[in-house]
DNA sequence: TCTTGTATTGAACGCATGTTCAGATAATCT
DNA sequence: AGATTATCTGAACATGCGTTCAATACAAGA
């Protein structure tokens, strides 16, 4: 037997890419084989190669998109203005983002290491772009006297770190909502770097 | 043939572990085979299995060794007194202590999910304790007046995940120092928690 | 209804995996 | 020197891996 009844190319492929993401995260790229996704999508593995031409550029699509979502989506949310404002919207936003794909955040901070040099190039330059863009608020609120900050690019890293921290620990349901979380997070931003 | 020239338990373990730690943090415990592990000792397959029971032993023990050295020196290094002085204490020791091993850091951080149920717990058991560490000198400051922290736990949280992603990005005999990443990190925590 | 093209199966490929174990050797003890 | 013990080899086990491809069944268009 063949091609199961309603089998369709634009149902199957985000299919295999969110079964992917899914077992990727959780057990990691090297643990999950070509048949587990398959298995998950209800299909047999040989089809998974309709839709990539191998696992390695599975995982890079998956980390591709969602670095490209996650510039896409500040670049939309960014508010402007006078750099306070800025880097609220964008503690904020990285918050409330990483929050709805603890999935697509953990596979990029995780899985790296598994892509080739060109792929790993190309995402990493992603991760420098996003980086720049917080960089340049608090380089634009220091030179504005509303930041002390001895080092920009360590500051960057510092909060990016910190924020992106909150999905290791934030469970639906728990004692904060997001929109506290958002609070707590842009109270010791915002004193962190005051001048 | 068996048993080489100069063979001897108390030389190959230690090795054995040496060569896992480094392979388990470059390429990802199920992307490590055992026969690697070997080859990086110089010895058969066969013989790891004089040492560990199976992989994920080997795996729990490096991790549990690291959490196990990691309080043990804290506590060494605990400079007690007002809660601002053991802030800075915390601040530095980790910095140093992370910096030191970067190849456990990063294993402890990605690879809990390949431990079975109750490995993970005893880890996760360790940490947790690490983090109450830091979390009782954030409560005696914020007891004192000397902080302002509407949420202490949130709050370690939050100093733990900045200071580790120092290890994500910091590279020997680049621009900074240790002691200068250690300087610029608790200003910014200090100013973060500050009344 | 018949044809064409797309989506899928299922078997096969060679190779790697974690683990076990009988046998062999070197170090140690008497 | 001889016996014992700790250390390690090398082959084997069953199982699973990523990937390819001819065969096949369904959907869509004429």
């Amino acid at each position: 037997m063949a091609r199961k009844t309603g089998s369709h190319s634009e149902i199957t492929g985000p299919r295999i890419r969110d079964a992917a993401l899914k077992l990727f995260a959780r057990h990691g790229f090297a643990a999950v084989s070509m048949r587990q996704i398959a298995a998950e999508v209800g299909v047999q593995a040989g089809a998974l190669y309709l839709y990539t031409p191998d696992k390695e550029t599975l995982l890079f699509d998956l980390l591709k998109a969602h670095m490209d979502d996650l510039l896409a989506a500040w670049d939309a949310d960014d508010p402007g203005g006078a750099a306070v404002a800025r880097l609220e919207g964008f503690v904020r936003f990285h918050i409330r983002f990483n929050l709805e794909r603890p999935d697509a955040v953990f596979l990029s901070y995780m899985e790296l290491r598994n892509l080739g040099a060109a792929n790993f190039a190309a995402i990493e330059a992603l991760r420098k772009t996003y980086e720049t863009r917080l960089e340049t608020i608090l380089r634009d609120g220091q030179g504005a006297g509303d930041f002390a900050l001895p080092d920009t690019k360590i500051a960057t890293l510092a909060i990016i770190s910190m924020l992106t921290g909150v999905n290791t620990w934030y469970r639906e349901g728990g004692r904060l909502s997001r929109t506290a979380v958002g609070d707590l997070y842009w109270d010791m931003v915002r004193k962190s770097v005051a001048a």
